[in-house]
DNA sequence: TTGTATGCGTTATCAG
DNA sequence: CTGATAACGCATACAA
């Protein structure tokens, strides 16, 4: 428990150097004689030497770490997404700053004050306003994940116009007239984007739309809850559309529990593609999104030195039982 | 963007005050006559100024920040463990970092590094090694959270001792002979507790404990992999005791997928009592823990002054379908 | 190759 | 109340 650390000054006295050379070997920059680098790194070692980084970040005026704000990290979309952010960040030696907003009111303040902590600030789509989004950007550089671009802003997304094809499956290939979208498209763009993807095929096929989508939340609970309001009535869906994986295994398991058979009563399909997707009886039908490579490239672009590009990361169809193929 | 921000002293020249008054009007402290506080005032808010968080962190010697490591953050136990430790930061002005170990072999150099960033790390049980807990612990404050105590480190955790009783429950109450347990204690003081509790409760009742348990992750996916194995063969076990709720979730889902019933051919319990085990048909039985309270103690241990408590928090046996019940 | 001196942006002490 | 001035710990031009 904690006699002070010592500092470079300590160290460059006891190795009988200038300040100038600790600094040198500490940081492996610049030459030094073996001879010295030896002896300094025997005194750093011996006493445990390590620069402070409070000290370093002011004299090189950069925090050294970053910023991801996320609406919340429930499920394993979350879960990939910062993990994907995260491992870019620490192998550029950067560490990671999280904040969750959770849907409070004080979020945008607190966004705004992470500002002041990092050299660079990732923010989910839904997660603050446009305005404190311009704000944040004025202050530090920011990129938007999963998010409508803006301005100058660098963003990185999933194509989420896949939506369109696997409702055309359902319509045209299946054969199905009775679709439903189920999650809320308020506050999440990716979410947006899938529901009007999901109309749009139906413009295309000649049927019309159900009037609004089914609004849950996105965890597999919030499935469960919906397929009982679902599949209850006299007048069941054809097909349940899900805006995401998480959801859909709810809805499954949901309609499973009431002695239900997928797709023979009900087809159901989802997006993301995550590990329980293949693994579920029957498997799940869905769009798989690289994830974990979203994060990752938001890490980059937030790192690269100037950015502003957006980057519209692929998607791809996955064809399993759930939907009736 | 960034035309760089203003400094103390560009305000205090702005404003025709030393940098002291500058420091005293924008951090509230110390008194400054009213009207020279309204010039100060003016200016901050038209020229924007903020408070640099590298000076103030140098000058006050403390980052301002915590840390907290986990494994890694699939499911919702950890989702909400963070939650509540970040809850607790930040009510308390504290930013958080994080760091995923992800059974990565430079983990414990990663959470070493991290020491120099904040002003304390809640390490989560498993994630580093005993004596780079150690070494930690004499860099900055530390909190083992969910793991074994050790030495003079604070810790919180919950009382796994439960898991005793439901075992008990199994064997003596619904008169159960064949129970496995799901779940690997290497790497996790939580499973490794609830192994041993599981076999203490054997031995009590008189009744022959498997040799080992059934070694897999603790994600929804492991379980259905699990039940793939366990219910195959045609020595089928009475109860599968899962070292988690998310396991046990997918073990149910893998028995019901292939037809089994439940709990009339294979019982299955769980551990944490997540939002989905009271969802499922049937419901899981399970012990609750706080799982958001452990993480928002950890982040309160870690930030008071100095502590040297080991809290043990209360779970909670709960009972329903999927016992037998 | 090594050392000296200065700056980074605050806070805080101590006179006035 | 207010203002100089000294830390805080490190990096880095610049000089030697």
């Amino acid at each position: 428990m904690g006699s002070r650390r010592p500092t470079v000054r300590e160290i460059a006295e006891i190795a009988q150097v200038s300040i100038a050379t600790v600094s040198r070997v500490s940081r492996g920059t610049g030459q030094v004689r073996p001879e010295l680098r030896q002896r300094v790194l025997q005194v750093i070692e011996e006493y445990g030497y390590r620069p402070s980084q409070l000290g370093r970040a002011l004299a090189e005026r950069k925090h050294g770490s970053v910023a991801i704000v996320f609406p919340g990290l429930a499920g394993p979309y979350f879960s990939e997404l910062i993990q994907g952010f995260e491992y870019e960040a620490m192998e550029a030696g950067a560490g990671v700053h999280i904040v969750g907003t959770h849907k409070r009111a004080a979020a945008d303040a607190d966004v705004l004050a992470m500002s002041a902590r990092v050299d660079g600030i990732a923010v989910h789509g839904g997660t603050v306003k446009p305005e404190t989004l311009q704000r944040l950007a004025a202050e530090v550089p920011v990129v938007v994940l999963a998010g409508q671009p803006l301005d100058g802003i660098p963003s990185v997304r999933a194509d989420n116009s896949q939506m369109a094809e696997l409702t055309r499956h359902l319509l045209v290939d299946h054969g199905y007239r009775r679709l439903v979208f189920v999650g809320s498209p308020d506050g999440s763009p990716d979410v947006t984007e899938r529901w009007e993807a999901f109309q749009q095929a139906h413009r295309e096929a000649g049927v019309e739309a159900p009037a609004g989508p089914v609004k849950i939340g996105l965890q597999q609970s919030d499935g469960v809850i919906a397929a009982g309001e679902l599949l209850n009535g006299p007048s069941r869906p054809d097909a349940i559309v899900c805006a995401n994986d998480e959801t859909a295994l709810g809805v499954l398991i949901g309609a499973l529990g009431r002695g239900l058979r997928v797709p023979g009563d009900v087809a159901i399909t989802g997006f993301d593609d995550v590990a329980m997707s293949s693994l579920v009886q029957p498997g799940l039908t869905t769009i798989r999104q690289p994830i974990r490579e979203l994060g990752a490239a938001t890490a980059r672009l937030l790192m690269a030195d100037q950015s502003t590009e957006n980057l519209v990361l692929p998607t791809e169809l996955v064809l399993r039982g759930s939907c009736g193929c």
